[in-house]
DNA sequence: TTTTAATGTTACAGAATTGTTACAAACTAA
DNA sequence: TTAGTTTGTAACAATTCTGTAACATTAAAA
């Protein structure tokens, strides 16, 4: 899954938890807290979808919106917007005023999730992919398979875990402790020189003879996709 | 089932729903969400049927009916009526401006499903076929039949909902969790070994001496067609 | 250079997962 | 009813995966 996704939404704390998420599936993500600064860096960004609060410190929701479809640039970019309890009564306006989409507040991410795939889809179909890409390695997630100049290679669990997490961040190092963390399942307890056997039957499956090697050592900080 | 329907309504939350399900059954759906764009973008859709909401933001539903039947490529495009209650009363100034047939809101998505097959047969018998095909395997859900390499073979009901169920998204992986929720009915409590039996079963009788596994393992993860 | 710390490599036992088989209970059709 | 199917589960077999230890190699520090 890529693409780029801009979120206005002043509650900073679900601008983290969304934001971080949305990372963690492969988007691009970047955001605003208020109205008018959101209208400026939102062109800048040009993002594939935007996640609009309803109410904002400056404008109301409804507001940004209409300024956005007056942009011939922007007249497809799919909206979401994010409501409370209560507003709900409200929707019709905003349907008028473009939205695609509603949501209401407090949500679980699959359900944003499901609701973003399914505009993505609709409005530009290659956006949804999940398919995770660096240079001649692709890891297609739906069908869990993972290729390496278009042949396919096999991977343990462990060893597909490992990959797609530097895939989702290709090129930043990553410490054992982050590793341990973000790949293995919680609560347990492994020697941080198991990540480096790992580290050894990963490089040995994604290395056909002849490529160059793509995961790096960074010594006595970890390793990276690169 | 196979073939192309459009959608034109306002009300994202119905398309979401009707294109989701219609998906499932193997349509390619698009849509639009007002009558000027629906028009333009149904003439690069080329779809098989039409659903037309009575109510658009900008034209109605007759004069978006009118205007398709101007054109004559589309004189026997297939068209369903989605109406609101008490707009019934005008049902004959739909029928007179071409409408093929009406479902008043809101609808189940069966009798949604019966009207659009039975509109389908009328008009294009060959895209109302329930056969699910995957290389040389073929499932006909209307007769309960499944053949390989035009070989029939004979399934239990719980392998064949099981191969039925992998054929709508061939490829894809699906966890022991996903496999239970879709293919046994609700509230049914089995061992999740219970599936590994059945896919075992499913897969002693379609693989033909010679022919290639079709159902692949994907270790910790579950099973897919591919 | 020598020393020290970090990482690479290998082999292997036990853990975890999946495949296979058999069987009793539930279900169906005649 | 009865004979034949189908279903879920348990038990065991086969396979794959995982973590660790031990030793080898490399890079940095002294």
């Amino acid at each position: 899954m890529k693409g780029k996704i801009f979120i206005i939404e002043d509650e900073t704390s679900i601008i983290q938890l969304v934001q971080h998420n949305l990372e963690k599936e492969g988007f691009v993500v970047s955001s605003s807290t208020n109205g008018n600064d959101g209208l400026k860096e939102l062109k800048k960004f040009e993002p594939n979808l935007l996640l609009l609060d309803w109410m904002l410190p400056d404008l109301s929701g409804i507001d940004v919106c209409k300024s956005i479809r007056r942009d011939k640039n922007y007249k497809n970019l799919p909206i979401i917007m994010l409501t409370a309890k209560g507003e709900e009564e409200d929707k019709v306006k905003g349907l008028e005023s473009g939205v695609d989409d509603y949501i209401t507040k407090p949500f679980g991410f699959n359900e944003l999730m499901a609701r973003i795939k399914a505009l993505l889809r609709r409005s530009d179909p290659k956006t949804v992919s999940d398919d995770l890409i660096f240079e001649d390695l692709k890891l297609d997630r739906t069908e869990r398979r993972v290729f390496r100049d278009n042949n396919e290679i096999h991977l343990g669990p462990t060893e597909f875990r490992l990959l797609e997490f530097f895939l989702l961040n290709p090129k930043r190092v990553f410490s054992r402790d982050q590793i341990l963390e973000s790949v293995w399942p919680n609560n347990i307890n492994v020697e941080s020189r198991t990540i480096d056997v790992h580290i050894r039957r990963l490089r040995q499956s994604i290395n056909l003879s002849g490529k160059k090697e793509l995961v790096r050592t960074v010594r006595s900080a970890g390793y990276s996709l690169s």
